[in-house]
DNA sequence: ACTTACTTTTTTCACTGAACGAATTAAGTA
DNA sequence: TACTTAATTCGTTCAGTGAAAAAAGTAAGT
């Protein structure tokens, strides 16, 4: 439990700006007025607290309101312009990096290739070169850089901001941030798994706006969980998520290369074509099905080759039973579902809803929402520039972390 | 997400003074000088602040400690008599009441018996009438009533303080709180689950104090799950928990009272001897077994009934999968068993531990403990004092919510 | 045993500055 | 002209602050 600060002039200071800096962020274009109202601070208190952030250029001046009777309301911004982000996602073979502003509106994206003979050192040299290359590029001083966010796969620590380990990558114990920091020792730069990336896009721009408590699932090349509570994404122990494709859905089943049998990840997912079609051989061999990707099996499905519809259904199914459980353990409002299977949810939707729907709290008539994300790409990019923006605004009553270092 | 409060002197001061209170709470005796170092408060505040609790009788001065080559200092304490709490279990046909000090420590006990067919009204003029009557019993006055926890089973929505369903007391949505409350309009008044309950006596008391993020697992009558995120507990959307005992183990196993089959409960509690009998008449008629508590399963096992035997084993290898999948969703230190199972712990605690250990993060070399609880029955009354406790010593950091109504 | 020098604890007091609220000014509507 | 709403000005309030003083010790030296 991080130490609330000891208050003090500068603590509720402190406070009330970022207060007043959110509602402006979050509610623009506001007038003084109904920022006072909503803090529930003096009209005299607020004009003197907008004057500073106004000379912070942190929020400008745009327009007047209608008038309710009386004088117009002047309205005010954030300066979205205020400094940029640098948003990075670490692919196998690639990063991929993107310029944002303070409200991670992506304003030029860059990618740059590596390989799996790169070391970590390397990759890190990289993503300072892009970097350099976005600033020149887009004509910006590096002054303007107010943070890095970062997203890879694998199990994270933001705390210390290290990836503790990526099979993917093939990396262990990186500490990253504190890499990407030395060669910008002024910006606040952060790390975190992807899927919880992702979960902070969808908290601000997407299906995420209307709920507290919900869960982010993807459904690709494995099974991955990411977990909101009161607009708040859990961390366990060790910093990231829980590993939830690696839960036992079926005991003694198919070998997942995480070492355990029956992991979810190997029925739920990409994987589970491949397990299957070694399971039945004579009707797989019968199929003409050629590879095991996503899409490839979902092209099969589609052209009416019934042993990769079934395919798609079983998993389906079996993806139905990871929700239901992760319904009755964590009781969300909502299951929002992301990643590559979601452009072929028509072909496993209605297996999924199927099981899925029939959890405990559906006889206690609580219904869960269960639906799939509507955002695209580009939310890799917002969400990683979120990670630092959320930091950056975020209202100081916690005695200072070491993250984000 | 709950609004930040507005800076203002009044805030300040209510932090700093709960900040100090809850350092004395915790670490007493203490001296002002430690108190200062450890809240970054200049000394001159901190006696300033003293001053106030002392004559608000909420800490009092005693003693002095040895000199460390200066002037000693007086010691401080937190007067855990400067009120009362009431503590009450609500079972399947009794309510429990007990009277605590403001530290959970229990003053005396009471019980009274209802029948099923009392009506929630009667049941909370039971309660009424018990604590009226510990109050003359201990010749104590009414005014020094702080605030009461009421645990229960079933789902609790602890924000608006409702048993939203409780098939043990075939109860449905009860504002217990606001009943309760009517009786006693000047205390503080709060429901949990009783897990929940006991999960707070951990933090407190037991296995939770070297812990931030544990789980608890209830084996017995059913199984239940309480979650400790950051030392604080993880209420999901409607205020309760969730159903972890009703997550799917076995896909079209044993039907359960819920609705569902092959639930977790139906597997890894008292509920598995029975459904394992009726599925093997043969071997079950031969055991000579004549109920399917846990108490007699137990006893007959003690006693080399191989069918006993086999049943504990068989139950603990289910109990294993359900931890199993705990981990490695949510990644605690910690996962502490807790109920009527643990009497009998030494007849299922290799299956489980073979089973659980062998998680995902295992493989990581990240060790999840597994232990079980070491505290005796008081611990509910302690819990149900705790959800009060903890409520009114809570640093007023955020806007008041509805809750504790 | 007494003095002196040094520590540590606690209190006193003048000062600071963030929020506040009443009064004032500004800018509108009917 | 009367009323409404918006924004600013300015003296007041009070929690925290830090330096200095007071209180209460310890540890030598004589």
């Amino acid at each position: 439990m991080r130490a609330l600060r000891t208050g003090s002039k500068e603590l509720i200071k402190e406070i009330n700006r970022f207060k007043v800096l959110n509602i402006i962020r979050h509610q623009q274009p506001v007038s003084r007025s109904e920022i006072a109202k909503q803090c529930d601070l003096g009209v005299s208190t607020l004009s003197y607290i907008i004057e500073e952030l106004k000379t912070q250029r942190l929020i400008y001046e745009v327009g007047e309101a209608t008038s309710t009777g009386g004088r117009k309301a002047k309205l005010l911004r954030f300066n979205k312009d205020h400094g940029y982000i640098i948003s990075v996602k670490i692919e196998e073979e690639q990063i991929l990096t993107a310029l944002t502003n303070m409200e991670g509106e992506i304003l030029c994206k860059r990618y740059a290739l590596f390989s799996k003979k790169d070391s970590p050192e390397n990759v890190t040299d990289m993503i300072e070169s892009e970097i350099h290359q976005i600033f020149t590029q887009e004509k910006k001083d590096l002054s303007f850089l107010l943070g890095i966010g970062i997203l890879s796969s694998g199990l994270v620590n933001r705390h210390d901001g290290t990836i503790i380990r990526s099979s993917m990558l093939g990396w262990e114990n990186v500490p990253i941030t504190r890499m990407v920091k030395e060669s910008f020792p002024e910006v606040q730069v952060f790390v975190d798994n992807n899927i919880n990336g992702y979960t902070l896009a969808e908290l601000e721009k997407g299906e995420g706006k209307s709920s507290q408590n919900f869960l982010v699932v993807s459904i690709g090349a494995g099974v991955g969980l990411s977990v909101v509570i009161d607009r708040k994404i859990y961390y366990g122990s060790v910093g990231g998520a829980g590993e939830f494709g690696h839960t036992t859905l079926v005991p003694n089943g198919y070998p997942c290369h995480c070492g355990q049998n029956g992991c979810l990840e190997m029925y739920a997912s990409e994987f589970y074509f491949k397990n299957k079609a070694e399971d039945q051989v004579s009707s797989y061999s019968s199929s003409k099905l050629t590879d095991f990707h996503f899409s490839e099996v979902a092209r099969a499905a589609e052209e009416g080759n019934e042993f990769a519809m079934n395919l798609m259904k079983e998993m389906g199914s079996y993806l139905g039973y990871g929700l239901r459980n992760l319904i009755n353990t964590f009781n969300p409002d909502k299951i929002i579902i992301v990643g590559e299977g979601v452009k072929y949810s028509h072909l496993f939707n209605h297996e999924v809803n199927l099981i899925a729907n029939d959890n405990f709290f559906e006889k206690v008539d609580i219904k869960t929402e269960l639906v799939f994300s509507g955002l695209n790409d580009d939310a890799w990019f917002t969400g990683g520039a979120l990670l630092a923006i959320n930091q950056i605004f975020q209202e100081p009553i916690y005695e200072p972390i070491k993250a984000g270092l």
